[in-house]
DNA sequence: GAGTTTGAAACT
DNA sequence: CAGTTTCAAACTC
């Protein structure tokens, strides 16, 4: 599917998460809920900022070249006066400060952090699943385990197939969720999504031993965060899998791998394979508790 | 690029 | 809870 244009409106680009070009800034996480469904990130004020690197996006072969790796570039908000602090804001609503927007009086930022937590706490008081996934999944009658939208759409005019529609967007059918009028978006209609798919908004339960390491090394960290598409379009939480948790022990594997061979006075390309190969057993192994999680554990 | 349409979120 | 308003994205021209 080709990128949808992204709309640059002609306002002043004046968020940014970054206090100083060249430095990211490491965002620990907390968690709404510690359970076992879909649980989405809410980047709290790091109790010990870490600053890393800036990938450079502009010339970023990964976020430059999305279509080759069926991914889709984060899509910057264009928020002019909610603040970036309500629901309406992409950014916001999925749990991450706003990033290269291009949106006006951007409070989604860790200068603002005190509004942020506010309108945090007030979105869920009004819905305490305001920051969970929309997109669940559910068991059909069958084996197959099927995503349906939380709280349904309530479209009237579109028939539910075009992108104002969240169930069509999410590319899902709409179901007994759904309250929407005139509805063509039903099931047989959709092609039938790869159980991949299906398991993309589940967070893997990390393993003790990856669990158990807890810094954070630049190289692997970015690496992986290069892959992790910022815009999470089929679900709007697909890929939240890939937690802050799961990064650092991650990047702490690595990072020990790397330790242990400077001390050893290695060979240097020995080094950049047992690295490359140990990065790939991580992603195979974060991709497996995926899948395994996703066949178990049945809807919440 | 500007204007319109749409439906979710927020508000009353 | 229902109706209305606000908002930002999707869409059209």
């Amino acid at each position: 599917m080709a990128p949808k244009s992204i709309k640059t409106a002609s306002v002043t680009r004046t968020n940014t998460v970054l206090p100083t070009s060249g430095q990211l800034v490491v965002l620990p996480t907390t968690y709404l809920q510690q359970s076992t469904t879909p649980k989405i990130a809410i980047p709290a004020r790091p109790s010990t900022t870490k600053t890393l690197p800036v990938p450079d996006i502009t010339n970023n072969p990964i976020d430059g070249n999305l279509e080759s790796n069926g991914m889709r570039p984060r899509k910057p908000c264009n928020c002019t006066k909610s603040q970036c602090l309500k629901l309406y804001c992409d950014c916001f609503a999925n749990g991450e400060f706003c990033y290269l927007c291009n949106c006006m009086n951007c409070y989604n930022n860790l200068d603002n952090e005190e509004h942020r937590q506010r309108a945090i706490k007030s979105c869920l008081e009004r819905n305490p699943n305001a920051f969970r996934p929309k997109i669940g999944k559910a068991k059909d009658t069958g084996d197959t385990a099927v995503r349906k939208h939380t709280k349904g759409c309530n479209c009237k005019r579109s028939g539910c197939l075009k992108n104002y529609c969240e169930c069509y967007e999410a590319k899902i059918a709409c179901s007994s969720n759904c309250k929407c009028i005139g509805c063509r978006n039903l099931e047989d209609s959709l092609d039938k999504k790869s159980p991949t798919q299906v398991s993309l908004n589940i967070p893997i339960p990390v393993s003790p031993p990856l669990m158990s390491k807890l810094t954070t090394t630049t190289t692997a960290r970015n690496s992986i965060l290069q892959f992790r598409p910022r815009k999470h379009f089929n679900n709007r939480h697909a890929f939240s899998f890939i937690t802050d948790d799961v990064i650092e022990a991650t990047s702490q594997c690595l990072l020990t791998m790397s330790d242990n061979a400077e001390s050893s006075e290695q060979d240097e390309e020995l080094t950049k394979r047992q690295i490359i190969e140990e990065f790939g057993r991580c992603l195979m192994e974060i991709i497996e508790c995926s899948i395994n999680r996703n066949i178990s554990s049945p809807v919440s």
